[in-house]
DNA sequence: GCCGTACACCGTACAATGTACAACGTAAAT
DNA sequence: ATTTACGTTGTACATTGTACGGTGTACGGC
């Protein structure tokens, strides 16, 4: 095990367990089985939620759901497919509205506020999440087919229309990470923006050439005085959901948006 | 260690490190280093190019300039700080050429392309570089201040050329961390493309209902015929550099390009 | 010249992780 | 009643970052 990526192993097994096992003939030869495969994915989802991805430990599920350790390896193959479930899952819960008669920009407006909001509920997501080739599940297909009906009037190619939304979704994807990462780094080191800034600066004010960087040092500070830390993140995602929207209709062609 | 972040521990410590500590009086009691800083950051990074950021372990970096393993903790206090240092050196070394007369669309394709090289030179900086609140050492302030110049006659305000360029930088690096895990879900499953598809082609055919998502078959299908995979990220280059540069465009007011 | 002290270096040890392995028990099939 | 397939579990191992304590070295003050 090297990392926590996402889509290792057998993967037609993986596959098997994403659809939920139709093949399964209802009555087995041994014992009872004392959980379910979506017992033991919720378990790790609360664990990820409330304290992290690094909390989700094979024992830490195992005791979650009341059996051992390794029984949850009766249930899964191992740990990276129980993250492909987990994201899975996630993308299956999301709500999905019909798009109606939305033109283009609102829709991808939607599709990217729905997706920040589901990495804001689930941070751990930017970690794990691959953009490309993803645990092919019921919730990405869903995910999918769902967000690729926004582009239906666009009038772009197939092609282009894989590309844009991938270029959408890389964008919020992007920002979520940064925006989490940032949190965390405040929230973590129990050291807030200003005690960090100050026991630095007596580092930096020996070290530290103004002169030599004039741009860092105005810009920076602008920006960094300007954003409130909390607003910052706001602040950057409208500015890159504009920027995203914008490079799009370049392509489309925009012809009746608001 | 939950996990391969930067910027752990104490902030003062850490910068007087990234800086070269030039408080350093030159000479000291015991007796004399076997080894230098740069010599230890030089060995994780070749450790981290060559075999992945998984390989960078401090047992593995000790081993590779000649110490034990837990001499490596006098020259850095641990390994979060190796990764700061690892980092900073990488931006460091980075070829920055004046920008000259070029207009600024090209300038920021330049800033673009520097850093898509650099992450492919280096896969595993996807993994664990931050764009906000990175290691304030002398590369990421050289990177900084030479990428704020591209956007010098864009007539921007301080926090829109700050915004621009972490968009630009986003764009950057969410690509390359696509195109890097692609790659390497290709690359160490030892499975082409084509054989994954077929592996699951079975599984999927029994439990697909192709009518569930027109869309997606379609489109997917498209996309992913149209891409012979090493070409497909290309593509995905061009398109969204693409949207990104017409994005920013939108907002400066395109006046002198090409 | 001598010695104390600060510091580089190292071996050992520990907790946490994913998971291989084999023993044990249970319930359907024969 | 015996076989057989399978769920469950305890133990064990390799790997990780790093805390701790011991050992030797070289400089500063006498």
């Amino acid at each position: 095990m090297t990392e926590n990526s996402t889509g290792s192993g057998e993967p037609s097994r993986t596959l098997a367990l994403l659809w939920g096992e139709p093949t399964e003939a209802p009555r087995r030869k041994g014992p009872a089985r004392s959980v379910t495969v979506p017992q033991v994915v919720d378990a790790a989802l609360l664990l990820a939620d409330e304290q992290g991805l690094a909390a989700v430990t094979m024992r830490a599920v195992a005791e979650k759901v009341g059996v051992s350790a390794m029984s949850v390896y009766t249930y899964v193959p191992g740990k990276p497919e129980l993250l492909d479930l987990m994201v899975d899952t996630c993308y299956f819960r999301m709500t999905r509205k019909p798009w109606g008669r939305l033109g283009w920009r609102k829709r991808l407006v939607a599709v990217a506020d729905a997706n920040r909001e589901l990495l804001s509920g689930h941070p751990w997501l930017t970690e794990v999440a691959a953009l490309s080739r993803p645990p092919l599940g019921p919730g990405v297909m869903a995910k999918y087919e769902h967000e690729l009906a926004a582009f239906d009037d666009t009038g772009l190619s197939e092609v282009d229309i894989d590309a844009g939304l991938a270029y959408l979704l890389g964008f919020v994807q992007s920002h979520c990470r940064s925006a989490h990462d940032a949190a965390r780094s405040t929230t973590d080191t129990a050291m807030s923006d200003a005690e960090w800034w100050g026991a630095n600066q007596a580092v930096l004010a020996r070290v530290f050439d103004a002169e030599a960087y004039p741009r860092a040092v105005r810009i920076g500070s602008a920006a960094g005085e300007a954003q409130g830390s909390a607003w910052a993140a706001d602040h950057a995602w409208k500015f890159g959901l504009a920027r995203t929207l914008d490079g799009l209709a370049a392509l489309i062609g925009d012809d009746a948006s608001a």
